[in-house]
DNA sequence: GTACATTTAATGTGTTTACATAAATTTGTC
DNA sequence: GACAAATTTATGTAAACACATTAAATGTAC
C-alpha cells in the first residue's frame, strides 16, 4: 500500500516531506510490530534494545554511559530501564572498579538465554519478510545514510 | 556517518536487520529534531500532525475516529491530545449532528494560523535538508512503500 | 593539595504512551 | 420496538519519555 493510501493524503509537497512522512509511517509500522512481538517476552522495546548491546559486549561490561550512546533512542533516562532488567535478573549492575562514577551493566545468563529465544523470530521480528531484495535492502540502508547527512549546519 | 558509525555495531545479521534497526535510527534522529523545532510553537509531534490533518480537511470538520485512522502514530489516545489543542484553542470540538457518538474537531483560525507559521520552515522541518537527490527521495518512497509490504501473512 | 569545571549516573516532575475498560449511541436481527 | 452486537469516544493506570537537577567522582589549572 503506497504512502498516499496509508495516510490518506494525495499529495504532498515535496518528495522530501513524502520520504519524511513515509519514514515515519513506516518506522511507526514496525515498532508497533515489534512491540507486540516482545510483549511475549515481557520486554519493552528500550529494553530490548539495552539488551541486545550488552550481548554484543559480552562477556565485557557497558557502561550506563555507553548504552547512550549507543542506543537507538538516546534515551535520557537508561538508568530507569536498566533497574528494569536488573529486577528481571537479565542484566547485573556493579560500580565499575576504573572509574567509581561509572556503572558496569552485564547481560546474565537469563538474559543471554531470553535473546536467544527471540533470535529464532528474529526474521520475522525484524525486515526479513519485507517483500525487498537483498540489493533493495542495501540501496535503502544508502539512502537513509545519505538521507541523514544534511546539506545545511543545522547546529 | 554510515549506520555502523552511528550505533557503534560492525556487523549485522543481514541487509534487513540492518535497514531495520537504520530505519529506527533515522527516525528517532528526525523525530527528536522535529520535537525541537516544534517546541518553539507549543507543539508536540502528535498535536502537530493532528493539526495537519485538520488543515487538510479544512472548513470541514474531522471526526476523531478519522483522526486515529490517519495518524502517522496510531494514537490510541486522540481524544486527550485534541483535548491539549482545544484547550489552546487551535481546534474547536463539538458533537457530531449525524451520530452522536462521534465528535467533529474543526482547526481554528488560530490554529491555520500557526501551521502556516510552521509551513515556513518546512524545508528544515522536513527531509528537505537532506542531502538526497530528488530522485533519490523518490526512490526511498518506493522502497519504503516496498518495504512495508510482506511476503508472509502476518495476520 | 586546593579550587573549579567536567563527567557519570540517578532522581524528581510533568507529559505522553499503550492498553484495558467504561459509557453512550447506533446498527442489525428478530 | 426489543435486544444484542458493533461503533465511537473518553478515562484509569502503569510504564516510558523529555528535561532539569542533584550527587559523587574525576580531571585540570594553579
Amino acid at each position: 500500500m503506497s504512502i498516499e493510501q496509508e495516510v490518506q493524503q494525495v499529495k504532498f509537497k515535496s518528495e522530501y516531506q513524502k520520504a519524511s512522512i513515509n519514514l515515519m509511517y513506516t518506522v511507526s509500522s514496525i515498532t508497533h510490530h515489534h512491540l507486540q512481538v516482545l510483549k511475549k517476552f515481557g520486554l519493552t522495546t528500550p529494553q530490548f534494545n539495552i539488551l541486545r548491546i550488552l550481548r554484543g559486549q559480552y562477556p565485557k561490561a557497558t557502561t550506563v554511559n555507553d548504552l547512550i550512546n549507543r542506543m537507538i533512542d538516546k534515551a535520557s533516562n537508561a538508568s530507569r530501564i536498566v533497574e528494569k532488567l536488573r529486577a528481571k535478573k537479565l542484566v547485573e549492575r556493579s560500580v565499575s572498579s576504573n572509574d567509581r562514577r561509572a556503572v558496569d551493566v552485564k547481560i546474565t545468563e537469563a538474559g543471554l538465554e531470553l535473546l536467544s529465544k527471540i533470535d529464532h523470530i528474529e526474521d520475522e521480528f525484524f525486515f526479513g519478510t519485507s517483500s525487498l531484495t537483498v540489493d533493495e535492502a542495501k540501496m535503502l540502508n544508502y539512502l537513509l545514510d545519505k538521507g541523514r547527512e544534511t546539506k545545511i549546519r543545522t547546529k
